[in-house]
RNA sequence: CGGGACGUGGCGCAGCUUGGUAGCGCACUUGACUGGGGGUCAAGGGGUCGUCGGUUCAAAUCCGGCCGUCCCGACCA
């Protein structure tokens, strides 16, 4: 493949567009890849484009290569089996939807798995045709309420969704083991650093769920790893190792005091500190029970029940965590504009809740046995060594305290949590039988009694990925992309005025008809600095400069990653672009 | 959905306060020079100033609605 820059439809700019703020944007744009074309919608140009098919045929690749099979759905589809499924409903505002002539409803599809479900259910109808696993590299829609960052979260976006359907859950766990490997070739390939986090809190049980994290400042999610081991995990997924419970009589008396003016835990630590309260002055904030007030609203449910959350004072509820645990319930915070009798605003304490027939949950740091400053439950009002397990028994505890970088690991014994934020290029899900069981998938078993088959679901965000690609593989100066995903292996560069440009043509024509994908530079009447500054902005991983050397053989070699350089003749250089390049560093 | 900033040739910006024939840089066209780090000179082409309405003799400029963009938060995954 030989692409002549002086015919390319590329024009590439100067400076940085004003409405792009993250490095891939930026410089995607930049170096003529891509322009936004509508609100959260990018036109791929021929650069672009290039690189988009050379990630999708990586990942098509190994999708292939762990036995499943590609498919292509259409992207307007019919209402009905999202209806049935419930989520025509469920993704609200998130789905696009429009009518047609005749007034029917239709949506331009978010992901797949009803259409999916229902075309397995209609092909296969025995036993015998299963375990199956199909994939579909295919556009999506949603209609994101802030798309951003340019290719990062599009209203429009490429994507492959892959779908498995097992006749048990250990086939089930297979094709979850399968695919979560064949994830990790295909993020290898492309050269992304990665981490792979839990995504689903332990206390939901049931669904296991991963998502593949591309490391990155830009990055919407915010997940932490381990300063010891492995661990990594969404913050909704962290526990918190509890401490050893203490003998809850080893306390003195709890003890009432004033504490005027102090509904916050500032101003308590302050007041407590300043009137000596239990002979101490060295209280902080982490001495204090903060009790939170929240709503929480089950599917169904006709009114909001009412739930109190008690978490050292030091931390905020992290309503996140919080509505994780709770999940499906939603949970929002108590809207105190209606009086709530037996409850005082900033002065909460757990001493009264079960008499009031208030649910109380607490941060598991609130173990049995440790004593508290907390409410009164009068205004003005504190106790000292309110202790748990004594002097109040919580319902149960929950982790909805926020997670803070230094906390412990929950995974192993000397590790602390450091907070990192990524990209979430892939995510892998064991679906189960929400969906056969809506659609009523059954097929004939061994011994002729219906079985139903049990899901898993893959997706990878392509488009994503080139932009968390051009992320973690750039410079001041421009893109650096992996050999991998490169438009092209060569940029070939032909500076001066002499017979370098036909020189270098020729030498284009000569790589390319070796295999090796060709940038040529061919435009005259452009300065040599005006090309060098394209190239790096172009990001190839090697540039050939054809120059002033050309008349004694020699051509340069430019490592774009590196930046070093190298004069070869004509037939090293040759030899040289069959090696392997050396993957760029890491820009981080 | 809430808060903030913004919308002027393809791109980046000035002009708006104080209303009066729309300007600069990049890019583009032509010519000359230059030719290994975004070069120089000269001459050009291209804009219903996001949109709709209002005020006014007169609106890019003042007022209002709507649309869009970016940032922060909420939501989503």
């Amino acid at each position: 493949m030989l692409l002549r820059m002086s015919t390319l439809f590329l024009r590439t700019l100067r400076e940085d567009p004003a409405d792009a703020e993250v490095p891939s944007h930026r410089l995607l744009v930049r170096a003529g890849y891509v322009r936004r074309a509508a609100p959260g919608g990018y036109t791929w140009l021929p650069l672009g484009r290039l690189v988009l098919d050379r990630v999708t045929d990586v990942i098509r690749q190994e999708m292939l290569a762990i036995g499943d099979q590609e498919v292509l759905f259409p992207a307007l589809l019919p209402r009905e089996p999202y209806e049935t499924s419930g989520r025509w409903t469920e993704y609200g505002d998130d789905i696009f939807t429009l009518k047609d002539r005749r007034g029917a409803d239709h949506l331009l599809g978010p992901t797949h798995e009803e259409m999916f479900t229902l075309l397995v259910r209609d092909t296969f109808t025995s036993y015998r045709d299963f375990p199956v696993s199909l994939f579909q590299i295919q556009t999506k829609f949603r209609d994101e309420a802030r798309p951003r960052g340019g290719l990062l979260r599009g209203r429009e976006f490429l994507m492959k969704d892959a779908y498995s359907f097992d006749l048990d859950e250990a086939g089930l766990r297979a094709a979850y083991d399968r695919h979560r490997a064949a994830y990790q070739r295909i993020f290898d390939r492309l050269g992304l650093d990665y981490t792979i986090v839990s995504a689903v809190s332990g206390a939901m049980g049931g669904s296991v769920s991963e998502e593949f994290l591309a490391a990155s400042p830009v990055g919407e999610d915010t997940f932490v790893g381990c300063t010891a081991c492995d661990y990594a995990a969404n913050t909704e997924a962290v526990t918190t190792p509890p401490p050893p419970a203490r003998d809850a009589h080893s306390h003195p008396p709890a003890e009432t005091h004033d504490t005027p003016e102090t509904p916050t835990i500032e101003s308590l630590v302050e007041v407590a500190n300043a009137r000596r309260l239990a002979g101490r002055d060295d209280w902080t904030a982490a001495d204090t029970l903060k009790n939170v007030v929240v709503s929480v609203r089950r599917p169904g449910a006709a009114e909001p029940e009412l739930l109190v959350v008690g978490v050292p004072g030091d931390r905020e509820v992290d309503l996140k965590r919080l509505g994780a645990a709770l999940s499906p319930a939603t949970v929002t915070l108590y809207d105190w504009s209606g009086h709530t009798p037996g409850l005082v605003r900033g002065y909460i304490g757990p001493q009264v809740l079960a008499g009031l027939g208030i649910r109380y949950l607490v941060d598991p740091r609130v173990a049995p046995g440790t004593a508290w400053l907390t409410g009164a439950n009068e205004p003005g009002r504190h106790a000292t060594n309110v202790v748990c397990g004594r002097d109040f028994t919580p319902d149960g505890t929950v982790e909805a305290a926020e997670v803070r970088a230094g906390d412990p690991c929950p995974a192993c014994p000397n590790g602390t949590l450091v907070m990192r934020r990524g990209i979430e290029i892939g995510h892998v899900f064991q679906l189960g039988r929400r969906y056969t069981d809506v659609f009523q998938v059954d097929v004939a078993g061994p011994d002729g009694r219906p079985v139903r088959p049990i899901m898993g679901c893959y997706g990878i965000g392509v488009s994503r990925v080139v932009a968390a690609i051009a992320e973690q593989h750039h410079d001041e100066r421009g893109l650096v992309w992996p050999a991998a995903v490169a438009p092209c292996d060569v940029h070939l560069v032909a500076a001066g005025r002499g017979p370098q440009t036909e020189a270098a043509s020729q030498l284009g024509a000569e790589l390319a008809a070796r295999g090796l994908r060709v940038l040529l530079d061919d435009r005259t009447h452009v300065s040599a600095g005006v090309k060098f500054a394209d190239a790096e902005l172009i990001g190839i991983p090697r540039v050939v400069v054809v120059g002033r050397r050309w008349a004694d053989g020699y051509v340069e070699l430019r490592d774009r990653a590196t930046g070093d350089r190298v004069e070869l003749t004509v037939s090293d250089l040759v030899e040289r672009l069959g090696e392997p390049t050396r993957e760029p560093a890491l820009a981080r």
